[in-house]
RNA sequence: GGCCCGGUGGUCAAGCGGCUAAGACACCGCCCUUUCACGGCGGUAACACGAGUUCGAUUCUCGUCCGGGUCACCA
């Protein structure tokens, strides 16, 4: 069979030969041991947390070792292809920090000289490689319909066989040239297949996660151009993450069963193939098992939606990295300012085994992050936050941008870091009690008799001065203890409880509650003076009732 | 079902033949505190099971069980 003939017949067209491309993709010049990384989404209209996760690794482990990381366009399925899906891949990893550094870097946008970087727009390399992979006798066309592969595995999943067009099942292996010219002329449609290696061996793949894999060598021909002439994923991995130089491919480890067959493609190319680092899947706790996050079934699968519950960046950005590598917490407490680009990132620390997505975790690293922030960085993130996911919101902080800060800057700065904000979301109910349009209404904590609560209060109203200063209002207070009969020191209430109706704690708390609506709040000095008259006239009716 | 991978507290996890088995989140208690927080201190809580190897197994081997992934002209 003259192999070269039928790599003639198959794509007459095609001049260029896999020695002209690699001609024009020269090694990169980049320090030694520089990782190249990619991140290569199809564009389907949907981010999983997981991609993102993905991303991630690949932006720190390019960082972390002085290398590249670029964003590929995986859009060789037409049929799942969704129009304007790439914007929202962009979007996604842009509001959380991870920009690629080449490729597809923007809508529109791209960088780098190894592109292009879509794989749609590669398809002249695809077809000069598959050409010399037929002409070296290393692949062949096959024109088994549809109908004839799932009839092949029905019979093989009745004889008990692994599935897949292997030996004897390959009908089309050993067609001779005359048979491939009749039905090329006859219109048929193929698919061109590796003509895969004996197999029945073990191959050894050493994972930069999972370490050491043993798996069966591959003995399917499996498809390395569809009948559209478009590649699928295996082919455009190998083609691609060569031609572009890439060091390390990182990825799901859905991806580890098929690793074999990629290996094989990578052999049949003469390409050496790049370390690979197989990720675990986040996994969430359903009716007390483990199963990876649903895009269906999981809102919090997606990125859209951190998006638009509003979390920091770099909250979700953090929390990601401490489940990378669990010693990065103790790196973020002793760099609390640096960028997550300046952490020694170490696949080998990484799980082989799937993390829970654990939200409580998410919330707290983020609210350390909140609690970090400035008054104004709050203020502008809620501000654009707001603008796109709550109107009434956004409205009633950005009619009095002043006003805003000012609340926002209580117990801000020095070392009392509130922590009760995660996510912007949250803002609606911490600022509700400082618009009259949001306020939930006053309450009264449980432990207070409502007489005692209303003579509180009523009393207060009188006493209560917004222009005191802090020491004046807090001389107020202690009146105010004294008469109503409450225990003005908190060590003389400790010592004998039962001797007062309350503590100044239970004082301060009815008046908080009644202003506020909740016993938990910020600073109850700084509350009354934003709040002036406003907080009085809470204190009356809340005493009246 | 075949083939891979995994199994340390509720969760994320250190650990690599000998330890009172780290730490973080959550939970509970105490302290600090004019309140609420923050913070500090302390507490409850774990090596899936069974064999083997060994003077000694969380660590090595095998089996069982459980969990996950994958078996397309989808990625």
């Amino acid at each position: 069979m003259d192999y070269t003939k039928l790599a003639e017949l198959l794509y007459p067209d095609v001049t260029k030969t896999p020695e002209d491309i690699e001609a024009l993709y020269p090694a990169r010049e980049l320090p030694e041991g520089a990782k190249v990384t990619r991140f290569a989404p199809s564009p389907t209209g949907y981010m999983h947390i997981g991609n993102m996760f993905s991303a991630l690794i690949d932006l720190l482990a390019a960082r972390s070792s002085g290398g590249v990381f670029y964003l590929r366009i995986e859009d060789t399925d037409r049929k799942r292809e969704v129009s304007d899906a790439v914007p929202v891949i962009l979007d996604g990893l842009r509001t959380f920090g991870i920009v690629p550094d080449e490729g597809v870097v923007a809508a529109g946008e791209r960088k780098g000289s190894y592109g292009p970087y879509v794989q749609s727009e590669r398809t002249e390399i695809y077809r000069a490689c598959a050409k010399a992979l037929v002409a070296k006798g290393a692949a062949y066309p096959c024109f088994c319909t549809p109908e004839e592969l799932s009839a092949i595995r029905s019979e093989q999943e009745a004889a008990g066989e692994n599935t897949g067009y292997y030996g004897k099942y390959a009908r089309c292996r050993d067609l001779s040239l005359d048979d491939v010219k009749a039905k090329l002329d006859a219109g048929m449609p193929f698919v061109i297949r590796l003509r895969a290696e004996a197999g029945g061996g073990k191959i050894v793949v050493d994972d930069m996660i999972k370490g050491k894999l043993e798996l069966p060598e591959n003995d399917v021909d499996v498809v390395l151009m569809k009948s559209d002439g478009i590649p699928p994923y295996a082919f455009a991995h190998a083609v691609d993450d060569h031609y572009m130089r890439t060091t390390h491919v990182i990825r799901g480890d859905e991806w580890v069963s098929s690793l074999p067959a990629h290996i094989a493609i990578f052999k049949a190319l003469g390409f050496r193939p790049p370390k690979y680092a197989h990720i675990s899947p986040i996994m969430k706790l359903d009716g007390g098992n483990k199963r990876k996050l649903s895009k269906r079934k999981d809102p919090e699968a997606g990125v859209s939606y951190y998006m638009s519950k509003g979390y920091p960046k770099q909250g979700v950005l953090d929390y990601l990295c401490g489940i990378a590598n669990s010693d990065f917490e103790d790196w973020r407490r002793a760099n609390p300012d640096e960028s997550i680009e300046k952490f020694k990132f170490n696949f080998k620390k990484m799980s082989s085994s799937g993390a829970l997505f654990d939200t409580a975790k998410l919330d707290d690293v983020s609210k350390g992050v909140v609690a970090r922030m400035t008054a104004d960085e709050v203020l502008d993130s809620v501000l654009e936050w707001s603008r796109a996911n709550d109107a009434e919101l956004f409205a009633l902080l950005d009619g009095d941008r002043d006003r805003a800060r000012a609340i926002f800057s209580i117990d801000r700065g020095g070392k009392k870091g509130r922590k009760d904000i995660a996510k912007w979301e949250d803002v609606r109910g911490y600022v509700s009690y400082f618009y009259d349009a949001l306020f939930e209404g006053s309450s009264t904590p449980e432990n207070v008799r409502p007489g005692d609560a209303a003579a509180i209060l009523a009393r207060y109203a009188e006493l209560y001065d917004p222009a005191d200063d802090r020491d004046a209002w807090f001389a107020k207070i202690k009146t105010l203890c004294a008469d109503t009969g409450f225990c003005a020191d908190m060590k003389a209430y400790r010592a004998d409880p039962g001797a007062y109706p309350g503590s100044i704690a239970d004082v301060t708390n009815v008046i908080r509650a009644a202003v506020t609506g909740r016993t938990a709040s910020p600073d109850l000095y700084d509350i009354l003076r934003l709040l002036g008259d406003g907080a009085v006239a809470r204190m009356k009716r809340a005493a009246a009732q």
